[in-house]
DNA sequence: TAATTATAATATCTATACAATTTTTACACA
DNA sequence: TGTGTAAAAATTGTATAGATATTATAATTA
């Protein structure tokens, strides 16, 4: 591979793990990831620096560096969190996106209708993540953006899995057009609402499947 | 000074952002880090990484690191998302919370009764932020931790101008009260309603002084 | 044969040397 | 005196070699 630079090989290792290409509890090796990039332990050793506060791999010091298990209780926890950050997001979206935004909103939703959930089920991960996207930019508070975004890697690993979780369909693409028309009427109340339920029956849909 | 590891470093050249010793915009010079810690390029440059991750510091690439300035906007965006987390924080520590948490928070509140918050504003912001600490860890939900941690390092600097804001230094004790007692009586709603509020007043206060 | 200790191998951690870029300074010339 | 250019200095970015710690292996002894 090409010589690239340290966000590069950050992205790229990232993608890997996320990917699980590097399946759980596999040691990262400084050394081959070197002779792999053509670059030195330098800009190497920063990539895994930030893949450590993104707690997607565990270092372990004098011993080596270990992509990290998917913990299902921290999914739990960040699911938590997120419950009322996309909340938050889609409040204050109802009350700052333009009509551009609001437009590729229901863009998006149009698109859902033709999709198979079986089949197309990589495009509707790609699309609900755009959705989700569209709603925290037009937030318009990059801290709050930055915290959702760093709460997505936490839980990429395990949307591996949605194709699996997502019996109910219906139920999704519905809660999704709720929270588009909220938006749209700047209704903040109902923008966090639905999106807070949108959230929670999200990851009760997993609990089902996972936790038992 | 003897040498230290870079942990020890972050640590400490984060105290000195904070309580401002290094002012907003200064510069930040590896040589002169190294030879005060005794150590090499290497932990200084890994200790200055994770202060730019927290926003404490901004990297211009072959020019210099800088202490960040103090930004009023980011200080109200990240109030934006407090103002919800720690709300979420209560709520849940509500359900959790055990009978030591709940007695350290009404003995913070004994404690703060007799100090005179002109004189004593140092004493009053450490229990301040032992009090939420508290909440935060009675939440029993370590993402959430994190991310309030993060939250509060960013706003940190601006504490420290706490004295001149606070001049309704009755109505911040109530509400603390008023808090505790939610968490207490396990009134989630309560808690949650109570905190916010608290936290958007706070921000309330802030913007008066410093927004014009 | 099992347990313990010594040795070797492996990988990270640190230190330092080198390269690249930016900023400052000095100097010539108008 | 002011401006433009070029050289030098300063600082970060990268590479590499050596130090240090851990783990695995082998040898030795009970």
């Amino acid at each position: 591979m090409e010589k690239v630079a340290n966000i590069a090989i950050y992205n790229e290792l990232k993608r890997r793990i996320i990917e699980m290409e590097y399946p759980p509890g596999s040691a990262i090796v400084e050394k081959d990831l070197i002779s792999e990039f053509k670059v030195s332990r330098t800009p190497v050793r920063e990539a895994i620096l930030k893949l450590s506060q993104n707690g997607l791999v565990d270092l372990k010091p004098r011993v080596g560096t270990y992509v990290s298990q998917i913990d299902l209780s921290e999914v739990k926890y960040a699911y938590e969190v997120k419950k009322n950050l996309e909340g938050l997001a889609s409040e204050l979206a109802a009350q700052r996106a333009n009509e551009n935004e609001i437009k590729e909103l229901f863009d998006i939703i149009e698109r859902f209708k033709s999709y198979d959930i079986v089949k197309d089920y990589k495009y509707c991960i790609k699309d609900d993540q755009r959705f989700h996207q569209i709603i925290r930019n037009a937030s318009r508070n990059p801290i709050l953006i930055k915290t959702l975004e760093e709460l997505n890697i936490r839980t990429a690993r395990f949307l591996q899995y949605i194709q699996y979780v997502l019996d109910d369909y219906d139920w999704f693409s519905k809660s999704l057009i709720e929270i588009a028309e909220a938006i749209r009427d700047k209704d903040t109340e109902k923008a966090y609402k639905s999106t807070a339920r949108h959230t929670e029956a999200f990851l009760e849909q997993l609990s089902k499947n996972f936790f038992g």
